[in-house]
DNA sequence: GATGAATGAGACTTCATTCAT
DNA sequence: GATGAATGAAGTCTCATTCAT
């Protein structure tokens, strides 16, 4: 049994040097190659054979840094995530005057679910299926309320209500629904910009 | 083995036999099981072989009717979809006051949602993922769009704006998110009301 | 996704039609096959796809008929052993003498043990490895415990003891290993009938 | 994640660094971590990696001293039989009287056999599937047929039939099947002193 | 002498779909 | 119209082993 497969192997024993490296970096290479993948041929489109390859790594080398597919989906999703919100509190955080801050923060947003519609696609069927991705998402959900509550004082239902909504709007202009139904790109920052002032 | 499965035959066969001879009538079981497969198990969670079992029937009938297992999705899709429309259309004919009207018609939707999570989830993952569904659900955005506009005569982006987001408060409600972000049952609702009432 | 798929196959659509038939059928060729495959190759030597191909099957037939690999096996052991011992009831019940009875079941033993060394060398491994097939393989051992209450009223140790030894000479015999302690196949089979006589 | 590894790697470093330069010293780490996580895991439940890390080296030092993960069985397999044959040696040159003797042997066997019920198990899935090994194992047998006859100038077959038994039954004693069985502790050990009473 | 990141073949399994009866 | 046994492509994941440092 293991006699055919070994010499099977033996046979083989040839080809280009494999890369090696701080893992660290393989990780990040592999999580760049996963977002890559999964924006352009989505979730399911892909496996985690094309991501490693892609990534310039042998199949096996996936399953050293992550236990399954899921896992690197989740990893692209905080990354994603961390990397919105970080530049979310920079804007927030740069002290212009109100309107112009809403106003950045709406095209921020609107920006950065623009550049990964397959993405996002694929983010909204897996919190739908998947109990672990869903598990996730709703943490960060509860981490942006938090991060909201150092916006203002308000404590109405205005923060989570604006979570969900202008979220629901960026998607819609970043896959095309917003055309379908005649929502103009105009209309759609506007509504976005001025949810997100009430909360400053 | 086989005396196990023969005893499992045997029960089939002591069950209520589904009619033979009325194609719509298949069909229409055919649906029903689907739908009720679906949103106990999921769209990825059931294959066709057991829904057309769960209807009555063997696997190869599915495809009598269906000519693949994303057509079965569609036509639960239409189904439900044509049922919410009608009632929230009988709701805004019945010539309550503008105030009662949004918040009968706040009530259907939520409800409509909330006794469908897992189907709703399975839609929204397949709107993600399936040009088909996705085209299917955007003829719909276009044909909800068209009905709002017999309702009132406002162009402006309000009624697209709206569309959007009460079925996203809605979802938001049936499957628990609305709870993890601290927005309230009462306040979620309030809101969905509050921008139906804008339309009227 | 299902795309690309759907596309490769409606691509392959054609080649030789399936056999088809009766399921029993069906499934006793997959047993027969597991057999031989095991008995050449070893349980780690083949695999389900081939095992199903050497049936005459595609690779997913194998699973309409047993939920895993270790199924086919168990179903091997249960054919094998049901066999062996149908075949010493029937000795021990032709009323020969006790003489010649033992005789004829130690032959029976010995061959049925012969015929297959390559299955029982993995059933061997088998029990040791694996829980599942340990537990099958332990409640046939009570079985046959009881069995052979049946055939005498000695209900002291010899009973067990003959189960392991009888078995332990006939794998001697069957893969070489008498050879080499040099155990003469005579010895062996006059130490097992006259085992086996004390149990008449 | 990379944290978690940090931290991980921190711990081990804690722990007592292996000698480094004595590969004796090594290649007896590796054995002993062998045959413990093989008694635990099994065989096919460790990979040289664990093992590797468990004696507290990386990956590739397994492999510095042993050729493949068969070497490292086959040098617990050495050292365990090497130590039982010792014992037995010893006890049997004690010059206590035959009986008891006998008695001394019998008890050693088992107990030897106890302690390491996984390791057996093991070895016996591996006898059965590896050419290896059994060869290996084989060659045991010959030295041991070898050393019986130092003990008694009997030359008929009860030395290798007493060899085969005596294993068999403190391998079922060991693993639970002599209970499954119903044959008492006190029965076995009874037989299996008499047997090597015989040798004597 | 030791490290440890990387390899890669392939076993196991699923399920949407077909078609002879 | 219904049956249901059969299909077969393809994705997920494992682990013994290597080799540049």
């Amino acid at each position: 049994m293991s006699r055919a497969r070994a010499v099977r192997r033996a046979e083989k024993r040839a080809g280009p040097r494999p890369l090696r490296g701080d893992p660290d970096e393989t990780r990040k290479r592999l999580v760049l190659a996963a977002a890559r993948e999964i924006e352009t041929h989505g979730y399911f489109g892909t496996d985690t054979n094309r991501i490693a390859r892609a990534a310039g790594y042998a199949a096996g080398t996936f399953y050293k840094h992550f236990p399954d597919k899921r896992a690197v989906f989740l990893a692209v999703f905080e990354e994603w995530i961390t990397r919105e919100w970080a530049e979310l509190s920079q804007i927030a955080a740069a002290g212009k005057n109100r309107q112009q801050t809403a106003r950045a923060l709406a095209d921020a947003v609107i920006e950065h679910h623009r550049a990964w519609p397959g993405f996002r696609a694929s983010l909204r069927a897996l919190v739908a299926l998947d109990p672990e991705v869903r598990r996730a998402h709703r943490n960060w959900r509860r981490r942006q309320v938090t991060l909201l509550r150092t916006w203002s004082k308000r404590s109405d239902s205005s923060q989570p209500l604006t979570l969900l909504l202008v979220e629901r709007i960026a998607d819609a202009l970043s896959d095309g629904e917003a055309e379908t139904i005649e929502l103009s790109e105009h209309a759609a920052r506007a509504f976005v910009a001025e949810r997100i002032l009430e909360l400053l």
